[in-house]
DNA sequence: TCGATCATGCACCCATTCTGCATCATTATC
DNA sequence: GATAATGATGCAGAATGGGTGCATGATCGA
């Protein structure tokens, strides 16, 4: 919303609504009061000459009307993205506020580091990092609070590839290695299968998490039924079940082992290697920005070396 | 500008200072004072980032990225007026406020008779007319003051056709009539031709106006050079002439003769009726909006009645 | 019935932005 | 070359718009 924003701000308050559908959320997606935000709709119904909302038990709903306008604005704001893109490519000039947002590891492991070499390369951008989930991401770029999230695909109820409003471009695919005590028979080896690893205990996520279901999916692809014994909600916590040798567990190669000790990491060999694919989503439009291409490319650089340095400054 | 303008107002001030090239009579045609523009144009390449502007002499000028952002832009307005149409018209509304503006004449017998229309259909409209020549028509729609503009074709610095910012509708062909003393030796014909009158002599316009090319224009297409007798400004100075007996003049069919005695108006016959063509000018985007559409339908029907009518009321 | 959740109105306050005037730079005129 | 005219801009002051915080009202769940 700081950012250099030639549509109304009112409107993109109402897109906001569209996503979060109370006014209390919008509020707190867009940083302004409750009060100030159902002032805001009002007054664009009264410039407007139309009926965009009508009451719904205890809160409002968009009419008709609202539903078209929000609709419609899409395009609206991706001509006006587009615009300003290729404004800012033709003058050679960058924005003056840059705000990134995305998921825990990616934004110790991606995002700080992207955040440190535009410091360089750009002293005069003001550059934001917000941590926050994939759904919250996509919120807060329709709120205009950041420019560029990264997130990991399939894991937000917003489907990327058909949503108008934004568009992305794959990182990196995030393969999974295993992580096992340093004393486990395996641990010496360079690779191993996971049909090597079916009589292990696991330590895997809650059920019903993301990466559950990540989990599952990969012994589903090579037919075998793991044998879950720990279950954890932090990776820190995962790690260090293994560290005690409770038993065996996946770790995405972004996830960073950390300072822990008694673990060891190890690329997984054979068929159906799982992985995650991680992307990068912006504002439908704003893709050929100067400062988002830029930005593109470091995260690119950097995660490829994530992937090929960190098995080896393990070990 | 007083309309639900969803683009910042100050991408507005920067199209029309676009158009005119100075501070000042953008700030005439805005309607903010010279120092208001100024400081809005300051602020927009601050929020912006870019450098829009550049001094030239003692004025200031477009740098290439401005151009490239008011050409941009106009897809962008574009974009706007057709969501602004199409919400209302789904939602059955009109807007709060309608500009009008027209030529003289226009302004006068299709604008005015417009405006009742209007007061009576949707009292809840406020509806303001303006009288303003083509180009300045044209310079009012960009700043936003008025919505919709009666035009001569041909008759402004603006292609109408071409450029990306406008769309037309053709409302009339406006047919010249000739007028003569009532007690012409003509004057009791139904029609005439201009072969007929070839030697009469003959009251015009003042060389270089645009109704004088349109005199000459008509006699030379039936190959006869008039012989021109008196030049008037003004249509009532000409009919006030030609009822003086000082000699016989064009008229355009939509201009009255008003309360003047002893001047008939005759239709032309034969080959090369001229005539002017009338059109109605909208920006780009507009034109399926509900109030739109309704006054062009408006203005239609009360052309056609004022063509097949004048002649019969007045003779 | 009571509490929780939402939206909204109101009083107040701060920031943005406009106006009017003065000033400065540049160009035209005599 | 002096002087007037034109055009842009900076500054002080004022007004308007828009924001916050709190109180209120309405609806739903327990």
């Amino acid at each position: 919303m700081q950012n250099g924003c030639m549509i109304d701000p009112r409107l993109t308050t109402l897109r906001v609504f569209a996503r979060t559908g109370t006014v209390g959320a919008t509020a707190e997606l867009t940083g302004y009061s409750p009060s100030a935000v159902s002032a805001q709709l009002r007054e664009l119904q009264r410039v407007l000459g139309m009926q965009l909302l009508t009451k719904d038990g205890r809160g409002v709903r968009l009419t008709a009307t609202g539903r078209f306008l929000v609709t419609g604005s899409d395009a609206l704001m991706t001509e006006w993205e587009r615009l300003r893109a290729a404004a800012l490519q033709a003058g050679d000039q960058v924005q003056s506020h840059f705000g990134l947002g995305g998921f825990s590891t990616a934004a110790a492991q991606l995002l700080a580091p992207l955040a440190a070499a535009l410091r360089t390369s750009r002293p005069q951008v003001e550059v934001q990092v917000l941590e926050a989930n994939p759904d919250r991401c996509f919120d807060l770029l329709v709120a205009e609070r950041i420019d560029l999230a990264v997130i990991v695909a399939m894991q937000s109820q917003t489907y990327v590839e058909e949503d108008p409003r934004f568009e992305q471009t794959t990182l990196l695919n995030d393969p999974l290695d295993v992580i096992l005590p340093s004393d486990h028979r395996l641990a010496s080896r360079a690779t191993v299968t996971l049909e090597e690893l079916a009589t292990e205990p696991w330590i895997t996520e809650a059920p019903g998490s993301t990466y559950h279901s990540l989990f599952t999916a990969a012994f589903t692809a090579v037919g075998v039924t793991p044998r879950i014994a720990h279950e954890a909600v932090e990776w820190e916590t995962q790690i260090a079940f293994v560290g005690a040798g409770m038993g065996v567990g996946l770790l995405p190669r972004l996830a960073p082992l950390g300072s822990t000790e008694n673990v060891t990491r190890l690329r997984i060999s054979g068929q159906g290697q799982p992985s995650r694919r991680i992307v990068a989503a912006v504002r439908k439009g704003s893709i050929s920005s100067p400062l988002i291409k830029e930005s593109l490319g470091i995260l690119q650089r950097r995660a490829k070396r994530i992937l090929t340095e960190r098995l080896e400054d393990e070990v």
